[in-house]
DNA sequence: CTTATAATTTAGTTTAAACTAAAGTGTGGT
DNA sequence: ACCACACTTTAGTTTAAACTAAATTATAAG
């Protein structure tokens, strides 16, 4: 087991993540869609660490990018993650967690949306 | 598996002290002892965290504090520790893990050894 | 060519983790 | 009573992780 394993892992977001992408590949754009508490820039970062740490992979489709589990490089830490989804409170523990290890500035409001045509002053 | 167990696993240094008493129980001095790049302090904060995430149990004997593993708390992550731990370069790779995750003021000089008489002006 | 969509990358911000130094606690020896 | 020893706790410092906002890349479609 690579120690880099043992970082990857020691985020709840990207334990999260690991799990959308457990049984099937999904697209970056729907994992940021299912935690959309924060910015899709954010939800690629962790994609890249995943990646770099060989924990995912990835496929390009036009303009999509498919990623899913690579449970094999997970050796024994796939049953922890297993026996830690079966746990009947663990979307609570979820939750504390990924409120505990937020970093960095809060969201302004609900994402300033674009309002449809402000191009009058110009 | 609890969540707090993958926090408590993401510290090279916390790992390398439950390595230390994983087969038979240590002192918090003698723990020190094997890790001297950082403060007794430091060290008692560690074993703090481990204790609260059950991965370790004390016992007080005078003045002595005697640690081991509580390796039946861990479930499958005991697999994952005695692989790397099996892995010949992993020495090697917990120094380069213990140097990057290094954080606070850095040691002073090689600690002060409190020069035996200072005690001329008062 | 232009615009929209999907995703990545960059630059900058906030916060908790890992530390140090020093003070505190408790036990044992003289 | 005093001091040394073993260890823990507190207060304060440094740093990387996790984020945001904005710029960028790349593909598709009219």
């Amino acid at each position: 087991m690579e120690p880099v394993v043992f970082d990857a892992l020691a985020s709840p977001r990207r334990r999260e993540i690991l799990r959308l992408v457990w049984t099937e590949e999904q697209t970056a754009g729907a994992i940021h869609k299912a935690m959309p508490d924060v910015t899709f820039g954010a939800i690629s970062l962790q994609l890249r660490q995943l990646s770099e740490a060989g924990l995912v992979e990835a496929r390009t489709e036009s303009r999509n990018r498919f990623y899913r589990a690579r449970r094999e490089a997970l050796g024994a830490a796939a049953e922890m993650l297993e026996a830690m989804w079966g746990d009947a409170l663990w979307k609570l523990k979820l939750a504390a967690e990924l409120e505990h290890s937020r970093r960095g500035p809060k969201q302004v409001e609900a994402r300033s949306k674009k309002r449809s045509k402000p191009k009058r002053e110009n």
